[in-house]
DNA sequence: CGTTCTCTGAGACTTGGTATCATTTGGGCT
DNA sequence: AGCCCAAATGATACCAAGTCTCAGAGAACG
């Protein structure tokens, strides 16, 4: 799935304009892998010589977030990042070695909302679920590295 | 239950000095209700004369969410806020209307959590889940309001 | 091709938090 | 009671993330 072009046909279904500044936008995110920060595609426009405001990549942001198709999570340190995603009601995993980002759906969360809602009292609206921990392939290069007796990664 | 004592228990227990600025934070905060940012202490030491440095509120604030007695939470709006409770794992609801917090236990997320970690090959070491809607106070003034032929509150 | 209205960019500003470092102080020790 | 020193403080400077403002640019649409 070309990320771009779903990035902007996200821009384009909603009434939005397509403009230049966007287009560059959805081209940085799909260039990334993964979690990005406002501030990575700063630095990656900057890299590629491509001009463009900081102020108009926060918008960017803002504006894909809106619809869906870009989220904004928190890292456990309090930081900010953003993952394209698909507009559907999901959760994320979040590797905390390498950053990696994987998409999981329900998993039984629709149940403890509404347990919640009955515990307490409250009409639940919304919720943010957020996971952490290791990804396969990290947990593979742990394994690989203490079979080699070789020395261990700093998180 | 005296929240001072309890957050000035904790720093004693954990070793650290009962410092005059440590026992005016735990004042501070525990003169507050529900939610609060450093920016409010800030101001409320302001307001009542007390002198206190405000790099010491944030590593007061700090120390205290290390020791697990404040806890610090995202809002929906990417807003930092902090909001004192219980040293055991559970989870907030948060009410969009009022502020109010309250807490929950568990509610089933471990299985939710393991559901995860098997659909995703990922070992999930932590979770942070952010419940939000309308407290039961806050509700019950929307019925009224309804009762009343009153205008609606916009959410 | 011209109009219009959205969008953009530059920079100033705000907010939330951290780093530095000289000074103070809690509290264990005697 | 008083000494001592690591831990803690506070003032200030700093940093990063994000917002605001406003003049100017450029999509989209007729």
């Amino acid at each position: 799935m070309g990320t771009v072009a779903s990035l902007l046909a996200a821009l384009d279904r909603s009434g939005h304009r397509l403009t230049g500044a966007r287009r560059l936008v959805a081209d940085l995110i799909a260039g990334r892998d993964g979690l990005f920060t406002a501030a990575d595609l700063v630095a990656d426009a900057r890299a590629q010589r491509r001009r463009i405001g900081r102020a108009t990549i926060f918008r960017s942001l803002d504006l894909l977030t809106e619809l869906g198709v870009v989220e904004r999570l928190d890292l456990p340190g309090g930081e900010h990042a953003y993952v394209p995603c698909e507009p559907v009601h999901h959760h994320h995993v979040i590797c905390l070695r390498c950053g990696r980002v994987t998409e999981v759906e329900d998993c039984g969360m629709g149940a403890v909302a509404r347990e919640v809602a009955r515990r307490s009292g409250y009409r639940v609206e919304r919720h943010r679920l957020e996971l952490f921990g290791v990804c396969p392939d990290c947990l593979g290069a742990d394994a690989a590295a203490r079979d080699a007796g070789g020395s261990r990664r700093a998180p």
